[in-house]
DNA sequence: TCAATAGTTCAAGAAATTTTGAACTAAGGA
DNA sequence: TCCTTAGTTCAAAATTTCTTGAACTATTGA
């Protein structure tokens, strides 16, 4: 059994950028980012949201081809398509995940 | 007179990259970068959609850092917080304008 | 085979975002 | 001063997205 991907054509821009613009979804996908290389199932990803709430989320990052879902017995593994949005978008993904590592800045009320 | 801004560390990544997951704000912005330099005005955009429609766009693009709104006489002057931006989350613009110039990989259906 | 675990699907409601037209403001030129 | 141009604001309708619980499927282990 295997889930529909999106092939690397049909990831689109627009779509990729909405959907990480929401906080749940761009926090999945840093959370992806800090443990690359180590597939993740969807459990770990309860502090984000409710089992059906994140089956919502994960769907959406997979059907816009930023994540790869495997499934592995009675779970699946999540994955991000790293190579495949590297080739498709030269840097964006980087460049996002960099800046969702970015602190806030400080509020300086009184400086100077 | 002046519009509101937000200030460098009052912008936040997963509100730009929302507004920049709708196509209309995407073509706005990539309109910007390609002329860059030059601050447009908002009948420039028209081909984007309506004249209301595209006030509460270019609203947006201002609220959530992304563009500088001047006003200059009866018009207002549009143009990309570069700096601004490349600052708060650097590589971020570059990345998704260069994204946005990329054409759709040809769909080869018969290869090889 | 039966129960437990992992996650999905569905439908409905809640909430947020877009789009539109009509009426409006503010500046510039005749 | 009056008209025109540039763009905004408002309210309503249309659309889309999110969230939830209840019921469901598939796999694993006892």
């Amino acid at each position: 059994m295997i889930l529909p991907h999106p092939s690397i054509d049909q990831i689109d821009l627009a779509n990729v950028l909405a959907v990480l613009g929401d906080q749940t979804r761009l926090a999945i996908v840093r959370y992806l980012a800090r443990n690359e290389g180590v597939p993740m199932n969807c459990s770990q990803f309860l502090d984000f949201g409710s089992k059906t709430n994140l089956s919502y989320h994960l769907a959406k990052l997979r059907e816009a081809g930023v994540t790869r879902t495997e499934i592995s017995g009675t779970s699946r593994l999540i994955s991000l398509r790293r190579a495949e949005l590297d080739q498709r978008f030269p840097g964006l993904l980087d460049s996002i995940v960099a800046a969702a590592e970015t602190p806030t800045p400080q509020f300086s009320e009184n400086v100077g």
